[in-house]
DNA sequence: TTGTAGGCGTTATCAC
DNA sequence: GTGATAACGCCTACAA
């Protein structure tokens, strides 16, 4: 690899020089400008961005950490973060945590060594200590993380009350939650916006607590709907619960949406090429990305923060697991 | 953040001393190496890997591109070669590059310029000069790079053969492959195992060509029962077609597996929980990355290249979408 | 067993 | 306009 020193010798000047041109910086008269891109082109030169970082103390490199990039909900996520990065002249490093504390410090560890110029973080633990003291931003995407730290999310709850509304507006009269892990803070959301709606509307529900998986949730819907048949409606933490339900119901012979309508929550892909098409409460995945990424590239380069909690709005898409009204 | 020297001074001795307890290198006394222990401790000291790398040439970084994280089938992959980097003291950098060469070099370029160690690669575009002359390793996941550089991809040819016998087996009469778009090397490999199976059982058969994209699929499956009502088996060139050809089906109160049977290819998460559940030839997909990657670190590592090709065995795993035998 | 000093490739601050 | 040169933080001959 040809070094700077290589260049200027091979142009006939000094290394400073080719610094200037290289960075656009100070004065240099054109005649040496292209003598010195003549022998860059020549050499094939390319600057060596770890010495680069070394001296500036910033790498360029951004640092996402996510518990699994093989849930369906984060490629999305982690595509609207390169996109942006990249559009930036940043790079990602992809970290899946697996929700654990140790992994997560580890690559917290390996991020700021690199110089890692920022972070983009999706946790389950709130309030952990391991991001509070960085010197680097750090913005917290999907759900919170601390107080001090500025976020990015989707209307939970607000997505909860719409999902229960909706329902009972399609004529549910016994609606039950299936409801994501407690601790987590969407799913909390999520539930507190689905009571609201029903307590209000007075209709009788009922909440089951299972995981953001399929083949579990399979096995609480079934429990369900053997302890309350009457059930007509349901609302699914998310997708995947969403695609259980009715994959329980449709094996039981119980006609969606006829005798049961089912709604879910994220609006993963799979929840629109599912037969049949699940109706879903669609969160801005995408948008959410975006949004972080450019939030902390604006941290990054102190360009006066902005707000410090986003939360963007979700929208019902109708499908097939509901029914048309009119 | 305390530097090398900070805590020389601290412990009272050289930052050689310093450089040496902490790489493990050289002697050093056991009370001097307690000193320099407790005054990195009390430092927090933590070793700036940008130094580190500046002066070895290297930074245990290790490039994964990939045309689209999104699609369904790469989240595996990448989640494969994190854990195995991760495992090994490396850390990935995600690239997506859409297949799109200029974003490749791109990448290319900063990865290259940020001394990564090596790239897993899955691309499109074979005998990318990009690649060739690289002074790093460089390992090809799931498609063919060039003839120069070591690969990891499953038997797509031996699958295809596998999914059509698998389909005449069960009795089919008129079977079509509905394939994955031309110039994609797994692509035309499946095909080429279709085309060869069906011939050998005599089995009259036909080819549509299309992308891997549900979509799409539907669309060209539509036109393929249109034309030919009496096909009565269908090879799919991936999952998410296989999954448009079940909809479509459905769609159309043709009964599966009893007037159609279809199979998949590559035993992504959504073909075990579509409803019903596509029988598919599945791809090791996990594994696949886990080679690539310990194969890459080999590489870097310099312990003696093992074998060029790796090609891994894919499996039929029975479903709903074909006939159960006795 | 420990310390000194030079170098890894850049950038930026001075002089000239 | 341009050129020395001192950082950036670490590692490793080579000396001591």
């Amino acid at each position: 690899m040809a070094t700077i020193r290589d260049v200027a010798k091979r142009a006939g000047v000094s290394v400073a020089t080719v610094s200037r041109v290289l960075n656009e910086t100070g004065y240099v008269h054109a005649d040496t400008k292209a003598a010195v891109k003549k022998a860059i082109e020549e050499l094939n030169y390319k600057p060596n961005y770890v010495a680069r970082s070394l001296y500036q103390k910033s790498s360029r490199l951004i640092g996402l950490i996510l518990p699994d990039i093989t849930n369906p909900f984060f490629p999305e996520l982690a595509r609207a973060v390169e996109d942006v990065a990249h559009q930036y002249g940043y790079t990602v490093v992809l970290c899946n945590s697996d929700g654990d504390l140790e992994k997560e410090k580890h690559y917290l560890d390996v991020l700021t060594q690199n110089h890692a110029d920022g972070l983009i973080v999706t946790t389950n633990r709130q309030n952990n200590l391991n991001y509070i003291n960085l010197n680097i931003p750090v913005v917290a995407l999907d759900r919170p993380l601390h107080e001090s730290i500025p976020e990015v999310c989707a209307d939970h709850y607000g997505g909860g009350k719409m999902a229960t509304e909706y329902l009972i507006r399609r004529g549910c009269n016994f609606i039950a939650h299936v409801r994501g892990p407690g601790q987590l803070s969407p799913a909390d959301e999520r539930c507190r916006g689905f009571v609201n709606a029903a307590e209000k509307a007075g209709v009788p529900f009922y909440i089951v607590e299972s995981q953001f998986d399929i083949t579990i949730s399979e096995q609480k819907v079934s429990e369900l709907l053997d302890t309350y048949p009457r059930i007509d409606g349901i609302f699914a933490g998310n997708d995947l619960i969403a695609v259980a339900a009715v994959k329980v119901a449709l094996k039981r012979g119980i006609s969606i949406p006829e005798e049961l309508q089912v709604i879910g929550f994220d609006g993963i892909p799979l929840s629109a090429c599912f037969y049949p098409s699940i109706t879903t409460i669609v969160q801005p995945i995408y948008e959410m990305g975006q949004c972080a990424t450019k939030l902390l590239i604006q941290l990054i380069t102190n360009q006066g923060v902005t707000a410090k909690k986003h939360c963007l709005p979700v929208k019902l898409v109708e499908r097939e697991t509901t029914k048309r009204m009119g």
